[in-house]
DNA sequence: GTGAAAGCGCTAACAC
DNA sequence: GTGTTAGCGCTTTCAC
């Protein structure tokens, strides 16, 4: 292995010189090497290698005004929703040769605006974002800037450029509707906050509607809101149970809320789904093998991210030019707890 | 091909031309606000306001060679661990205006190498790196670049540059020998693969002094690697509950195989810590839910991402230009399944 | 297939 | 406190 010397810095006019080359063919070189004779080519490269020259995207992205960059903005990194979804993403745009820059809101519209702005100071070639919900002033940034834009997770009729994601509503009611099918009668569902949430709205109104097409009115207090932790599922169960002693199931808007319950259900002795029937939002890959496994809505986050990802490259390149949804299908898994 | 029209941005000399001042003062404005005249500072930030002007970071980074982003790189995005260190980063570099540039290796040592050398491109103003074992390229470009790094997660006596983490040789060594000290006399131990991680060697290697130091001579068979699922902690318990029948404990590396194991005994019937006993390491937010409570490390990783990015911060100031290691205690949390 | 010239939008250095 | 000058290291353009 070649021994790159320790120098302050390289430049490409240092490997061109070094090369007996112009500065233009080591560009060249390294973007399109197809169009630079194989010898050429080849002189460059043992230079680049011998002096450990790193191209400076700054510059590049001066004078070009667009960077291989994209910024993906999440609510959090602590949900697998958002892990797999950079995931699919990262599948599409590492090979690509683009960098990511990475944020995340916890939850707060405010904090996205922040790394959003934050990041278009890089002037990236795109942004992802999750959800559909964002300030005014984050999305006039964005369209100041006029970089693409992918929304993932939810869906709409009214794309503001790309989207890629379900509806979160449908996936709950049909849920909802199965637990009704399968008898139960007296249905409660808990959800986090709904504040700038999208989907945790539209996924307890999927709840609502299901009910009432059931011919079910849920009683106030039979729907919960609470924190996405464990012990908050664990203790939206035993509220609901001493509320409503003849409760029969209750609908989970997220595995995390279902899993804490199931756990307190072993702890208390409550049989699942005998006693009370459990069902969950998600499928982590622990909700197959808690104890009773978790009956769920499987999501297909990594293909929502490539996709988004996918799309993304197709707006950059010209490929695509209007707004456009993309619906990924959502799967119930029934298991043992309802 | 249709293109994106392409509308003239504001720049940094729009802006000064508008609220007429020279673009030196804009630039102060926006960077060190108290050299700024309070009128001429309310000026500038008026005209910014209405023409939505955000500066080019690609110029900025260029003529200064530094830029305020920095490259975080992990070796999965999809365990608690990386999650929670690199939201003790965030804490710090969100506030003090840097962006991170974010890449997960997937556990290759070459992918790291292809995700920092992409990263160098930005000039960025430092690098984090999970772990100690890095290749030869990757060390080598990094210290061509004069980029500050911080290793996360171990700690060593020779320190190439930051080093903030602990011991997990220490931790396992102490978790092991309090098996022993709670009596248990045949313990088994289950890790994930060592290659290119001192993390899992050395948590090994943590283990097998304490079994020496106890006078246990581990059988051949009795430590086992298997990958990081739950569902593998499952298996691993019954393989080596069938290959030792009297074993009497089994210590794994990381709290998911554990809990997968807590679970299998669950669905066997087998009584923890009676029949075996299971210690973890990690302490998951899940080790406390499961039933029985999980006995396992609890690791401070959020509080090492944010000394790291601290440390970072002080030697970019140049406060610190010495290497310097920094280890965070661990504790042993001891609940009902050891 | 290759190179020379021009300049992207900022900021360091220095003047005022 | 503020402005002027000079370039950072690439890529665009166009000539050969």
């Amino acid at each position: 292995m070649p021994k790159p010397k320790q120098v302050s810095r390289v430049t490409m006019q240092d490997v061109a010189r070094l090369a007996g080359v112009g500065t233009m063919t080591v560009s060249r070189a390294l973007r399109s090497p197809e169009k630079v004779a194989a010898g050429t080519r080849k002189k460059i490269q043992k230079v680049i290698e011998s002096t450990g020259f790193v191209a400076d995207a700054n510059a590049g992205g001066l004078k070009s005004g667009k960077s291989r960059l994209i910024a993906a903005v999440f609510p959090t990194f602590g949900t697998s929703a958002s892990i797999e979804t950079i995931e699919g993403i990262r599948s599409v745009f590492g090979p690509a040769g683009y960098e990511i820059l990475m944020g995340d809101t916890h939850y707060e519209m405010k904090e996205e605006e922040r790394i959003v702005l934050g990041a278009l100071r890089w002037r990236p070639a795109g942004i992802i974002l999750a959800g559909l919900t964002h300030s005014a002033k984050t999305l006039q940034a964005i369209k100041n800037a006029q970089v693409p834009l992918a929304e993932v997770w939810s869906v709409t009729d009214d794309p503001r450029d790309i989207v890629v994601g379900f509806s979160h509503r449908d996936a709950s009611y049909t849920m909802a509707r199965s637990l009704v099918e399968w008898g139960y009668k007296k249905i409660a569902y808990v959800h986090i906050s709904t504040v700038d949430n999208e989907r945790a709205r539209t996924r307890r109104d999927g709840y609502l509607m299901a009910m009432q097409a059931s011919g079910i009115v849920p009683e106030p207090g039979m729907y919960l809101e609470v924190p996405l932790t464990y012990k908050a599922g664990a203790e939206a169960l035993v509220t609901l149970r001493s509320r409503f002693p003849n409760l029969d199931a209750i609908f989970f808007g997220s595995d995390q809320l279902a899993v804490g319950a199931l756990l307190e259900c072993q702890r208390r002795g409550i049989k699942v789904p005998d006693d009370i029937a459990i069902a969950g939002f998600d499928d982590l890959d622990l909700s197959s093998q808690i104890i009773p496994a978790l009956t769920t809505i499987k999501t297909r986050l990594f293909e929502v991210g490539r996709r988004a990802a996918e799309l993304l490259i197709g707006r950059m390149e010209g490929r695509i030019n209007t707004p456009i949804v993309e619906s990924w299908p959502q799967e119930i898994i029934r298991r043992e707890s309802a």
